[in-house]
DNA sequence: TAAGTATTTAAGCAAATAATTAAATACGGT
DNA sequence: ACCGTATTTAATTATTTGCTTAAATACTTA
C-alpha cells in the first residue's frame, strides 16, 4: 500500500472511518476464521462433502469418491483441508477412515447448508411467477 | 476421472450411494450458487466489505479503501465480483459510486455475518474457562 | 510374511486468484 | 474546453488452488 492517497470527498466522515477501522481491527481474528470457513465451503465439491457428512455421519473416503465421482486422492485432499480447519474429524476402523462433522462446527455448517433449501424455494417461487 | 475403481468395501450400500448421487444431482444448481456465494465471502477483504456495507449502506469505493487500507483498484475489483454475483448494487451520484447490499441477498449475507458474533462469543467463553 | 485394500502423501501442472501499476473513462467545476 | 477527482479497466505478476499420477503407508487376511 504505497498509494495511500485518500479521496478528497467533501462529505467524508473522518471520524466514522476511524471508528470502522477500529471495529474491523478488533474483530480481525473472527473475520479471519469466518473467511477461512467460508472459503472452504466455497468449493462446490467440498460443499457437497459437507452436505453428505451431515446427511450421513461416518462416510469413508471411498463412499464420497463414489457418490461424487471424484478420484480418491482428490477427495482425501479436500477432507484434509476440512480436518485441518477443525470442521470435521476422522475415526479409523480397520483400514477404513470414517469422517464426520465436528460437534463444534455443526452450528455454522448447518447455517450454510440451510441455504440450499432457501435457494431451492426461491427458485420454485421464481418459476411459479412466470 | 479415468480411475473409476470403486473400493471393494464389504458393507457398502450401493443403493444408498445411488440415492445420494441423485440427490446431489438434483440440487446441483443450488450447490453451485451456494458455493459461489461462500467463495466470495471466503476472502477476508471481501468479507469485510460485505460487513461494512451492511453496517453502513451506501459506501463509496473510496470509503472502503480508506477503512480497509487497500488500494482503490483492489477494492473496485472485489466490488465488481460481488456485483457480478448479484450480491451488491451500485448507484452513481455525480462521480461517486455508492455500493449497497442487494435486498435479495440480505438473508444469506446476514446469516454469514451473524457468525462473527457467534465466533466472538465462543472465544470469550473459551477465555473464561481458563 | 506376502498380497490385497483403503488411504495418504508427494510431485507436477494448468487454471484461478488477488494484488500492483498504468492507462482509460466519466463527471464536475472553473 | 481544461483540469482534477472518482472509478474502472487492462496488463502483468506472484501465489494459491485443485486436480492428476505415482509412490508410500497402514492395516487385514490368507
Amino acid at each position: 500500500m504505497s498509494n495511500q492517497q485518500s479521496c478528497v470527498r467533501i462529505f467524508e466522515d473522518q471520524e466514522k472511518i476511524q471508528q470502522y477501522t477500529e471495529t474491523i481491527n478488533e474483530f480481525q481474528p473472527f473475520f479471519s476464521r469466518l473467511a477461512q470457513v467460508m472459503d472452504l465451503a466455497g468449493n462446490e465439491n467440498r460443499l457437497k462433502i459437507i452436505y453428505l457428512l451431515r446427511e450421513e455421519n461416518n462416510l469413508c473416503v471411498c463412499d464420497l469418491s463414489d457418490i461424487l465421482g471424484m478420484s480418491i486422492p482428490a477427495v482425501s485432499q479436500h477432507l484434509r483441508k476440512l480436518k485441518d480447519a477443525q470442521l470435521i474429524q476422522a475415526r479409523k476402523v480397520g483400514q477404513t477412515v470414517f469422517y464426520s462433522l465436528r460437534e463444534e462446527s455443526l452450528d455454522i455448517l448447518n447455517s450454510i447448508l440451510a441455504h440450499l433449501t432457501t435457494l431451492q424455494k426461491s427458485s420454485e417461487l421464481a418459476v411459479s411467477l412466470n
